[in-house]
DNA sequence: GTGAAAGCGCTAACAG
DNA sequence: CTGTTAGCGCTTTCAC
């Protein structure tokens, strides 16, 4: 017993354009009293829009499509929930689909997406910079999130990993560091070369000279931070404080020194990556500075979101910066454990002013 | 210049019902000739069928809905990834929500969906046992997936907790341990009630007495297990070796064995559950359970597909069993490391026969 | 202010 | 075998 406009028409006594008008709140001109009718009564059936028929007329869809190379990272949930969240605040829905990190399963769940008249799509994680023909063709906006290789392009949410390293190595420095090493994601990635840019930034504003002994590339895994840190075991004298570039390889710095009967933070201070949810169940707990995973997915949601109302928005690349989370590993003192933000860098809030939505999330990862 | 099926139509010198005929490879009868022509055409022309039409008349989306109830729980995303996976063997999408643990964000949810004309809905991790009236009114099928409390309902695929924790103490008892004890989850769940009764099981079928002395009862999270681990090193004699219902817990308990001067697994075996992936990071590796999410994410999607066939499936709660995946917290020889599997159970694998996605993430999480 | 009617792109009777 | 035609539920001119 299906209940459609016909329905509600017929049950109010008006003709089904009346009652589309009343309730797509048309501003064509309806009486107080019809309006109120209609409404009432479709509230009363329990009226839904059918939406199938409505984006058939409209050409809109309310729904945009999310293409995740890989849902099983760890940074994909937040960003799909920090998108989520923000299309809900506008009256959207998702479309997520895998792409597996290969090229032609992404062609395919693009010609999936716009053959389902999605509005727009979000690439997360993304290994490709360039669109399909088709997406190109279809003329639709869509937005890349994350993006791990290559230089800025336009329409991309990025995390500022320059001033996020800056972030770390600041706090390094405020404790007294003056030997700080750094271990470093792989240099193909353009995340773990900003890192190391800020790295270096944050040392030469403090006229501290760059000692390239002190600085070894591990592969974000585990069994590359344990070598990483094997390596700078050799030198004399060792550094007092290491910035290294994600967490797992962090985790696993601790581990090495731990077996070479060096403590932290005692012995030697150590500052994470990414705030990965695991950092904060070991002991010492992990000082990070986090990938803000979920305000990115925001971004991108907000930048879409802003592209399909028209607004011509031509930004370049926005990068959103991550927050200090000042836990043990850096033997910092209690007092600056509770200072949660301190904002270096260019995070771009505009998009989303006075749509914050209610969670916060903003960290989250 | 959009090309629709009149366009291909004329261009062939058909009727739209025969483009039709042809595109939708209906089994009406086709002279070979014409139906090369209007593919050809239709290719050349590079014709898309709009999906919001053709859905009008079929009433067939190709579409589910997921409703999540947190996405940034460690096992949505495995779990989702299974769904989709097996929705791309048979061309559907899957549209997701989050409903963020709030029954009126998932009655919101369930509106948005069942407009949008899925054709049912799947939801994961689900705190509710329920679906709203409107969505038993739709006539939608559903499937409820890990479903966290109570008694066990049809429509729902679910862990086999039982046969998990059955599998990691019969681990502990193969390699000679008579003293075992259990850190258990908060009693109101059902999956903590269900380890238990595994743990006690095994013990009762190699004719050891349960020792209520050795059974103390955690709470998931880090601080409980510590609490939990203390609350253990009280008892004279040790246990030998101790299964945790959760790998969070059993981390903590680590530790705490650690802080109390002992080794692991030299002094005490632990095995974990749920094979979270940090389970891997740390030293010694864990031995766990998996929680098998992806397969469990594909049983349901195979699930809802079989029902959406119209075959009448009229099970009753499926259980998915996980593996027993043997690290180093056990001080298991190396041989057994490399044994993978070790089925005990009531694993249900027949939905998904003939249709195993290429992905092996059998046991991802 | 309101209603009648056209038509979005497609599929499925029904004729031929 | 192929074409004509009637809608699916909705929005939107265009009349009144």
């Amino acid at each position: 017993m299906l209940v459609n406009l016909t329905t509600v028409a017929k049950a109010a006594g008006v003709s089904v354009a009346t009652a589309s008008r009343v309730l797509t709140q048309s501003d064509h001109p309806i009486r107080e009293e019809t309006r109120q009718r209609v409404v009432e009564i479709a509230q009363a059936l329990g009226y839904k829009p059918n939406w199938l028929a409505r984006s058939m007329r409209t050409e809109r869809t309310h729904t945009i499509g999310v293409i995740a190379d890989d849902l099983l990272s760890p940074f994909t949930p937040p960003i799909i929930r920090g998108i989520q969240d923000y299309l809900k605040t506008v009256d959207y829905l998702g479309l997520i689909v895998n792409a597996d990190l290969d090229p032609t399963t992404e062609a395919d769940a693009i010609g999936a997406l716009l053959s389902r008249a999605v509005e727009g799509i979000i690439f997360v994680e993304s290994f490709h910079r360039a669109p399909t023909a088709e997406l190109e063709r279809s003329q639709k906006p869509y937005v890349f999130v994350h993006r791990l290789f290559g230089e800025p392009i336009k329409n991309s949410v990025v995390p500022d990993d320059f001033a996020g390293a800056v972030l770390a190595v600041e706090h390094l420095l405020t404790l007294g560091h003056r030997s700080i090493a750094h271990i470093a994601g792989p240099q193909g990635w353009h995340s773990a070369r900003r890192r190391v840019e800020g790295y270096r930034a944050a040392l030469q504003r403090h006229n501290i000279p760059i000692n390239p002994v002190l600085m070894v590339e591990g592969n974000w895994e585990f069994e590359g931070g344990l070598a990483a840190m094997q390596t700078l075991l050799q030198r004399h004298p060792l550094p007092t404080a290491i910035f290294v570039a994600n967490d797992v390889m962090a985790l696993a710095a601790m581990d090495a020194l731990r077996a070479a009967g060096l403590r932290v933070p005692e012995n030697m201070a150590i500052v994470g990556y990414d705030n990965l949810s695991f950092s904060r169940l070991f002991r010492p707990k992990l000082t990070t500075v986090s990938l803000p995973a979920y305000r990115i997915g925001q971004q991108a949601a907000a930048l879409l979101y802003a592209k399909l109302q028209g607004d011509c928005v031509a930004l370049d690349e926005v990068r959103i910066c991550g927050r200090l989370y000042v836990r043990e590993s850096c033997g910092a003192p209690a007092t600056m454990r509770t200072q949660e933000e301190l904002n270096i860098g260019t995070t771009v809030r505009h998009l989303l002013i006075g749509r914050q939505p209610a969670n916060d999330f903003s960290d989250l990862t």
